[in-house]
DNA sequence: ATGACATTGGTACAATGA
C-alpha cells in the first residue's frame, strides 16, 4: 500500500504532471491539495481512464482537495465534522483497513493576523477529530499540505525564519499534539539526507539554490509503524518546466 | 524592499500563497 501526498497548486494546470506521476509512482491512494477547482470542473473522466478513482471536495479560486485511488474510497467525509467551515481543505476515506485523511492546513499568512486566528481553531477542530477517528480506525493516516515547519531541521534557514508563519512555537505545539494522539512522522521513522524539503518559493531560484521547507507530511498511526517500508519526497516533478511549488511525498507499507 | 513568482477570475490587477 502506497500512500502518497501532493500539493499541485492548481489541479487544472498540473494534471499532465499528475497523470505522468500516477504512472511513474503507481501509488494506491494520492491525496492532492490546492486544486482550485469547483466540484463541476474536476477531471475524473482523465483520472479514471487512467486507473484511478476520485473524491474530491473543491470550490472556486482556492483550496480544494480530493483522494485519488486504485480502489474505490469507501466512507467518504467531506470537511472536519461539526466544524462550519468555507473553505475546502479536508476529504476523508477508508481504503482497506487504513482511513486516510487528506487534509490541506491553514497558511496562517502571519502570527497575530486573523488567518492565524483561523489556522489555530481549524488545527483545535481538526485534534479533536482525529481523537475520535483514532478511537473508531486503528489504522489512520494523515497526509498533506501541514503548512507547519516541525522542526528547526525542516527549516533551510531556521534563523531566519524563527517565529515565522510554519515555524512558530504555536503551530510547532500543534503538530506534537497531533503526534501525541499515536502518530508518527513517517519521514523521520528513517533517516533521510539533511536539506530534505517538501516545498521551495517560485521566486530567487530557491529550488536550484535547494533553499525550501519541509512542510508536506504523512503521519501514521502507532498501529502502522511495523509496516512502514520507506518514505521518501520525491524532486522530481518539482524539476518541471512549470511545476507546482510543492514536491510529493510517498510512504511505503507493507500489503 | 508589505519586493521577487504563480494562480484565479476575468480581461486589470487584487487576493492568496508560504
Amino acid at each position: 500500500m502506497k500512500i502518497a501526498t501532493w500539493n499541485v497548486n492548481s489541479l487544472s494546470v498540473r494534471l499532465p504532471q499528475v497523470l505522468d506521476w500516477l504512472h511513474a509512482q503507481s501509488p494506491d491512494v494520492l491525496a492532492l491539495q490546492e486544486t482550485k477547482l469547483t466540484d463541476d470542473r474536476f477531471p475524473h473522466a482523465d483520472l479514471l481512464a487512467a486507473g484511478y478513482h476520485s473524491v474530491w471536495l473543491g470550490q472556486p479560486t482556492y483550496n480544494g482537495v480530493a483522494l485519488l485511488s486504485r480502489e474505490p474510497a469507501q466512507q467518504v467525509q467531506r470537511g472536519i465534522p461539526g466544524l462550519d467551515d468555507p473553505q475546502a481543505r479536508v476529504i476523508a476515506a477508508t481504503f482497506g483497513e487504513i482511513r486516510v485523511i487528506g487534509a490541506y492546513f491553514p497558511n496562517g499568512q502571519a502570527p497575530g493576523s486573523d488567518k492565524f486566528a483561523y489556522k489555530m481553531q481549524w488545527l483545535d477542530a481538526l485534534q479533536a477529530w482525529l481523537a475520535k477517528e483514532l478511537a473508531q480506525d486503528a489504522k489512520v493516516a494523515l497526509v498533506g499540505d501541514f503548512n507547519i515547519a516541525p522542526e528547526d531541521r525542516d527549516v533551510y534557514d531556521p534563523v531566519a525564519w524563527e517565529g515565522q508563519i510554519h515555524c512558530t512555537p504555536e503551530e510547532r505545539a500543534h503538530f506534537r499534539s497531533l503526534l501525541d494522539l499515536g502518530m508518527f512522522d513517517a519521514f523521520r521513522a528513517f533517516e533521510q539526507p539533511p536539506k530534505s524539503w517538501s516545498w521551495w518559493d517560485y521566486r530567487n531560484l530557491a529550488f536550484r539554490k535547494n533553499q525550501g521547507l519541509r512542510i508536506d507530511h504523512i503521519l501514521l498511526s502507532e498501529s502502522l509503524r511495523a509496516s512502514l517500508r520507506q518514505c521518501f519526497i520525491d524532486k522530481a516533478p518539482r524539476k518541471n518546466e512549470r511545476p507546482s511549488d510543492h514536491a510529493p511525498v510517498v510512504a511505503e507499507l507493507e500489503t
